[in-house]
RNA sequence: GCGCCAGUAGCUCAGUUGGAUAGAGCAUCAGCCUUCUAAGCUGAGGGUCACAGGUUCGAAUCCUGUCUGGCGUACCA
């Protein structure tokens, strides 16, 4: 928050040295603390253009810089040429009062006042039930919502429903399989394509239950029906999962609308007359190579059908044309191929392709003493999201969901989840934040009350500015982590949060202290707590006041 | 073949708009509880940043090539 005070002294000193410039002036905290507390590379940035000396640049700027000294201690040039600065204790205390200020709304902004975003997420075709990669989907989705809800913006959160296409089919003749070999034909064949998970077993049980062997008959209303049963079945199942991880989303948008309201004719009309889409063995194509892509691709099978690309497209567009000026799309690693396609497609129907931001994710492995475990709804033997999360539960889930970036392939020991759950990273966060609830308890019961009126001067003890030089980057931390589509940046945060805090509780003591000392350390302890939950709840974790 | 992601400590991973001595957790070893929760704190060991070149004051980070793993490359979704 102090970095843009600075950056506007530096503009100035450059405007004062008849130096015009754009390049970003950048500050950054040294590894090494005796490097100060910020620092900058802005001279040898500019010793390339200028012809001159870095560290003489530097010297330069610093004489043109006006700083408020009371804030600003030292400020020394170093090495090749960096500019470092160190911040006073009184600096630290103005922070802190400010963040006391904010109270329970600490990080929360303004920043994206008006502003529609879109976040879909999940969007699983409801065949199966759901596994960890669809939780990694899930819990990569959630969170940016709520970092982009944090910030101020006005968030749609939203689930792509597909129950059309091919897959249903397979889903209703896997599930009649199931239903014959249960009722009256234990060696009924079961399709070679089909979906062998045992919990298609249970779909037909309970068809049975419910129906005994009304669809016996294998005809076309009877697979629809069964297919239909198959669906809700699953639905139903898929949105439970998600439940248990707090994740609901607010629209679920049904993919069969797209055709019914004639969307679908729409956008091939619109290809058609702009020449982009053209008639060829039978299909129809659209002209991706018209577009800058390497290869045309079938939007039409000849059967009649359309492929996945083109509901796909048709989907964005109504997204756009619902008003986002953001629309966001969490997808798998298996879902690349079509970014290009679809982006090409939006923007061929007039639409900024820049506003759609797409984070792929790479998958997960789930390992058992180093052996993989398979997830895959097509192989029989699950392991489901839903049997994890009766293992460990959801907190641990959401964690080890999120703890790494998205762009890593992501490996689940469920070992080390299961045996060494209190070990598991995230009870460290949960301690921190529990630790504090113990502290004010023990205060209440002395009849101690946090006072608003605070003398933070009085906090110099190392591990209290160290404290306060985390916390201030809160904000930030989330508009990074929002901006970069990486909830791990928030994760990171949090664990050196609540390390500085476990450091400094062992080193100072909060109650029991000389009064206004004591009312200081409540009262950063409080702003910890405050961050902790808040930055918890960002990440769908609970911040629980007992462990 | 081509495209995307990755290769960093024994393991899992941060760090990549080029910056100062490459970090964390786990594991290993050694310490710290009569005082606000020891699910904590302190310290130690552990590295050819896959490999080979290049760019420059400076490269884990940028460029070229090679190797390894994952995912794509359908008139499946």
């Amino acid at each position: 928050m102090y970095e843009e005070v600075l950056r506007n002294a530096f503009a100035d000193a450059l405007n004062k040295m008849g130096i015009q410039n754009d390049i970003d002036i950048i500050f950054e905290t040294p590894k090494n603390p005796e490097h100060g507390d910020l620092s900058t590379n802005i001279a040898m940035k500019l010793a390339g253009t200028l012809k001159k000396v870095p560290r003489e640049i530097a010297s330069e700027l610093i004489k043109n810089l006006s700083l408020d000294k009371n804030l600003n201690e030292k400020i020394d040039i170093a090495g090749a040429g960096f500019i470092n600065i160190k911040f006073s204790k009184s600096f630290y205390s103005e922070i802190l009062k400010k963040l006391y200020e904010f109270d329970k709304n600490i990080g929360k902004s303004d920043l994206g006042k008006g502003i529609k975003v879109n976040v879909e997420y999940v969007s699983v075709n409801p065949t199966g039930l759901l596994h960890l990669g669809h939780g990694r989907n899930a819990c990569i989705g959630d969170t940016i919502a709520n970092l982009y809800e944090w910030l101020g913006y006005d968030v749609t959160r939203e689930y792509y429903f597909n129950n059309a296409g091919n897959q249903m089919n397979v889903l209703a003749k896997s599930i009649y399989a199931r239903y014959r070999q249960q009722l009256d034909e234990p060696d009924f064949p079961f399709p070679d394509d089909g979906y062998h998970g045992d919990y298609v077993k249970e779909i037909a049980s309970d068809l049975i239950k419910e129906n005994n062997n009304k669809f016996i008959e294998d005809n076309k209303n009877n697979l629809e029906t069964l297919r239909k049963f198959g669906e809700v079945w699953c639905f139903g199942k898929i949105k439970k999962t998600l439940e248990r991880m707090s994740i609901n989303q607010d629209v679920y948008y049904n993919e069969d609308s797209l055709y019914s309201e004639g969307k679908i004719k729409e956008v091939i009309d619109e290809f058609r007359n702009k020449g982009l889409a053209y008639e060829k063995d039978g299909a129809l194509w659209l002209a991706l190579t018209k577009m800058g892509l390497n290869d045309d691709r079938v939007i039409v099978k000849s059967t009649g059908e359309p492929t996945y690309r083109l509901p796909d497209i048709a989907y964005h567009r109504e997204k756009f044309r619902r008003g986002f000026d953001v629309l966001i799309d969490i997808f798998g690693a298996d879902h690349i191929a079509t970014v290009p396609d679809v982006l090409a497609g939006v923007k061929a129907l007039g639409f900024e392709p820049g506003k759609v931001k797409v984070y792929i994710h790479q998958f997960v492995t789930l390992t058992e003493n180093g052996e993989q475990i398979k997830m895959s709804k097509r192989t029989g033997k699950n392991y489901t999201l839903d049997d994890l999360l009766d293992e460990v539960g959801a907190d641990v889930v959401r964690f080890f969901l999120l703890m790494r970036g998205i762009s890593t392939h992501l490996e689940f020991d469920l070992g080390l989840a299961r045996e060494q759950s209190d070990k598991n990273p995230v009870f460290y966060l949960q301690y921190a934040h529990a630790r504090i609830s113990s502290v004010f308890d023990n205060a209440e019961t002395k009849g101690i009350k946090l006072e608003y009126d605070i003398d933070f001067s009085i906090l110099v003890h190392k591990t209290e500015i160290d404290l306060i030089k985390k916390l201030m980057n809160f904000q930030q931390t989330i508009e990074t982590a929002c901006n970069r589509g990486e909830p791990q940046i928030l994760a990171d945060y949090l664990r050196d949060v609540a390390s500085a805090f476990h450091v400094f509780y062992h080193e100072c003591r909060i109650l029991d202290v000389e009064e206004k000392l004591m009312q200081a350390r409540l009262a950063l302890a409080e702003v910890t707590k405050n961050v902790m939950k808040n930055g918890l709840t960002i990440l769908g974790i609970a911040a629980p006041n007992r462990m």
